[in-house]
DNA sequence: CGATTTTGACCCGCGC
DNA sequence: GCGCGGGTCAAAATCG
């Protein structure tokens, strides 16, 4: 896949999303998500060119382990060990693109592809091609949008992105401010 | 030639 | 039990 090079939030040309980091970084990330006052799917920010949105993981059952993603409810699915107790992140942004495949810093590996259900594009399966790592990631355009992409993200990296970027601080300091108001 | 994509088969949970 | 929907596997094809 091409690079894509797009503007975030009146930010200087990078590209986007971000990384998404683990260790201190990624803490960060689940202190926001697990705060309550965040509404689910909230707007985090916007400018012309992209629009991005937080759809905040929630648990809905606790035994049932359905989590939900912006406006879906999704159910867990259980792993073959049976040792799929610990429920992965996952979180899940929109943006406004003309390329599906955004460059976070990480490098994946597609593993599938499905049409779902009322919907006219098809869905495609990432996994992160780093070792033990298993964080996956799953793309999809919207149908009733097609300027908009639904990339979702689960599981926390086990490493370091490869190609390292800044960029993800910096929206986490713009995703407090929000929070803040 | 190793890494990645493609694509149909397979799997699994759920509802009927 | 069966079929559907969503997720994954894996062999072949393609890429770099």
């Amino acid at each position: 896949m091409e690079n894509h090079v797009t503007q975030f939030l009146g930010s200087s040309m990078t590209p986007f999303p971000f990384n998404l980091s683990p260790n201190m970084e990624n803490s960060h990330v689940m202190n926001i998500f697990s705060n309550n006052n965040v509404p689910n799917g909230v707007v985090l920010g916007s400018n012309q060119d992209i629009r991005f949105r937080i759809a905040q993981v929630k648990e809905v059952s606790q035994k049932n382990k359905f989590i939900q993603i912006d406006q879906n409810v999704v159910k867990k699915s259980g792993k073959k060990t049976g040792e799929m107790k610990n429920r992965e992140p996952r979180f899940a942004f929109h943006t406004r693109s003309q390329v599906e495949v955004l460059d976070d810093g990480y490098r994946w590996r597609k593993y599938g592809q499905k049409v779902v259900k009322n919907t006219k594009f098809p869905r495609s399966y990432y996994r992160c091609t780093y070792g033990e790592c298993n964080v996956k990631k799953q793309v999809q355009r919207l149908s009733e949008d097609e300027g908009i992409v639904v990339t979702t993200y689960e599981g926390l990296h086990t490493h370091s992105a490869q190609k390292p970027s800044d960029n993800f601080e910096q929206i986490l300091n713009q995703m407090e401010t929000y929070l803040l108001n």
